[in-house]
DNA sequence: GCCGTTTTCGGCCCGACTGTTTTCAGTCG
């Protein structure tokens, strides 16, 4: 079994040990876990299991690294084949249910015999879950109306719009005179490809009219809690938004707290215990006595006007929102190891871009404009290849004529944007290019994507790619995996090795920041980039305004720990053609 | 189930909100 399908096993125990009503720490224990898995890479995952050093690895003890172990060499578990037998697998989809957990799960179960969201709903009907201790008609109410809104609830939603819906109400909030600081939190603000929710941070001695104000936004179709200083609500298409409202002097402690992943914020809080402190969203203070960390605070906590200063105060460098993922980046910040990260203002072009000439909708002029006023120098023209005729691939002849066409655009210096010639080759199902090597020898640069034959097994799959790596002719590897991001997943590919063929051969991998894509995934990045890879953040761009995607791709390379230096097209123009021309000369021509 | 410059046992982050309750359990983040 891969390290991501182990991790999805471990998942399923956590949740069905929670429905058995197990000890929380331990279902979390197999949650982080699985967490540590799909950090790992595969290779990586093969020697540890092979050298039985498993237990080496912090959050897997002696009972995981057995299971790991198992389901490694087998891809079967007894223990995980057992309990799951013993579960009623409707209760499991119950859990989706907004307000149902497990022990009302249970309750349901054990009392009325509910196994599935069918029985739930009838029982619903009929008013006998109102009945029930501890149950009443708003929590009947509110599993039915959970249940009819389940599809659009439980979906996550990308980046990307979550942030088109998300600005707005920054700004609006910003404007409003009882306001004095607001931030968008969560996932969203870590630039996380995906975003379950949004969290709107406030700083207002007036939290009123600020609650008022977000519950009555155009676009809520649903208030689902509102308080004094919180509130949630649902947009349409099913996004839900937290609202929290705090004094200022707790601004920076509710914005870190409501922006970590829970393992960052475990971490922070740990460090705090072992220098007698205790943090929360409240404040820090004196970790002694028994009262609460909002009354310590009440009492004299330690001030923090910024996130800076509650790191100063634990002896942390400042650690950027997308690296607060629990993932090592404390241990990096205690010992100043953080790396400068690779910044938007960074980039000076992109590489893989479409015009009308495949399936794109711009000129080459149209590009190259978009591109300067981004600021760029560069862009890199990457048509389709003749094998995707889906998207219009050019054929030689359409190819080479574009190409003629950039090199007398770059001669008449009407542009201030210079343009690569290249070309998004498909990476056909035995490996080979989409054009013989005569034609990608006239070419600036080759972007070698695989785009059919995405079932085939990991060895094919894997084989395929490193054969397209091994083209001398190949620049980029594009969008790596193929996945789109809620809709189709990832091609069953061994990235590490992947990875280790890119390094041999000098090939960059690149990071696809299409918002429906985002690959090579970011949790590959940081060892990859330290043992040598080097990476291009390209828009996949099939019109002018596609190039600010690289927006998105600069989170993911941000939460890869990439520097500007890992990435290839933050080198200015004479650097770049420079790179490319030394290694068009120095790679001889194939025999 | 994990972990340990206090530890191999006894902790494990902490608080708001809701709905159901007369003081709190469950859920959520």
């Amino acid at each position: 079994m891969t390290r991501n399908e182990i991790a999805d096993v471990l998942g399923e125990i956590a949740v069905l040990l929670e429905l058995q009503g197990e000890n929380p720490f331990k279902v979390r224990a197999y949650q982080a876990g699985a967490r540590v898995l799909e950090s790992l890479e595969e290779s990586e995952l093969d020697r540890l299991a092979k050298a039985g050093e498993l237990q080496s690895v912090k959050g897997i003890g002696e009972a995981l690294a057995k299971k790991i172990a198992e389901l490694h060499a087998t891809g079967r578990l007894d223990y995980y084949e057992k309990l799951k037998a013993s579960i009623e697998p409707g209760l499991i989809e119950m859990l989706q249910i907004p307000g149902l957990g497990p022990k009302k799960i249970r309750a349901l179960h054990e009392k009325l015999g509910i196994a599935d969201i069918a029985g739930l709903t009838a029982a619903c009907a009929a008013g006998r879950v109102a009945e029930l201790d501890g149950f009443g008609d708003k929590t009947q109410e509110k599993i039915l109306a959970g249940i009819k809104n389940r599809e659009a609830y439980g979906r996550r939603h990308r980046w990307w719009e979550a942030a088109a819906v998300a600005e707005p109400i920054v700004a609006g909030l910003r404007s409003l005179p009882q306001v004095r600081r607001a931030e968008a939190a969560g996932s969203l603000r870590r630039g996380l490809e995906t975003v379950g929710d949004l969290d709107f941070i406030v700083a207002s001695a007036e939290p009123g009219p600020v609650v008022a104000w977000f519950t009555s936004l155009a676009q809520v179709r649903e208030v689902t809690a509102r308080g004094d200083t919180k509130a949630s609500v649902r947009f349409e298409g099913g996004l839900q938004a937290d609202l929290r409202i705090v004094p200022e002097e707790q601004f920076a402690f509710a914005l870190h707290h409501f922006t970590g992943s829970k393992d960052h914020n475990v971490q922070m809080r740990q460090r705090a215990l072992s220098r007698g402190l205790s943090l929360s969203e409240w404040g820090l203070a004196a970790a002694e006595g028994e009262a609460s960390v909002k009354e310590k605070v009440a009492g004299g906590g330690l001030p923090a006007g910024t996130e800076r200063e509650i790191f100063a105060l634990l002896g942390l460098h400042f650690i950027p929102p997308e690296l607060r993922e629990g993932l090592g980046e404390i241990e990096a910040a205690e010992r100043g190891e953080l790396p400068r990260l690779v910044e938007l203002g960074d980039l000076r072009g992109a590489f893989h871009n479409h015009t009308s000439a495949s399936d794109g909708h711009g000129s080459l002029e149209e590009m190259a404009e978009a591109a300067a006023a981004l600021g760029w120098e560069y862009l890199g023209i990457a048509d389709h290849s003749k094998a995707s005729f889906q998207a219009n691939g050019l054929s030689e002849e359409r190819l080479l004529a574009q190409v003629a066409q950039i090199r007398s655009l770059n001669a008449s210096r009407r542009l201030k944007t210079h343009l690569f010639a290249g070309v998004e080759c498909d990476v056909l199902a035995d490996g080979r290019l989409d054009f013989e090597d005569g034609i990608l020898a006239q070419l600036d640069y080759v972007v070698a994507s695989v785009h059919n034959a995405l079932g085939q097994d990991e060895a094919t799959m894997t084989a395929r790619i490193i054969r397209g790596i091994e083209n001398p002719r190949t620049t980029m590897v594009g969008h790596l995996t193929g996945r789109l991001l809620l809709r189709r997943e990832a091609s069953r590919v061994d990235v590490g090795k992947v990875i280790d063929a890119a390094i041999a051969r000098g090939v960059v991998i690149e990071l696809n920041a299409h918002p429906q894509r985002l690959d090579m995934d970011w949790r590959h990045w940081r060892k990859a980039a330290e043992r040598g890879l080097l990476c291009s953040i390209n828009p996949d761009a099939h019109a002018p305004s596609d190039l600010e995607y690289v927006r998105a791709g600069i989170n993911s390379a941000r939460k890869g720990w990439l520097t500007r230096g890992q990435v290839l097209n933050t080198r200015p123009l004479p650097e770049i053609k420079a790179w490319l021309g030394a290694r068009g000369s120095g790679r001889a021509s194939p025999a």
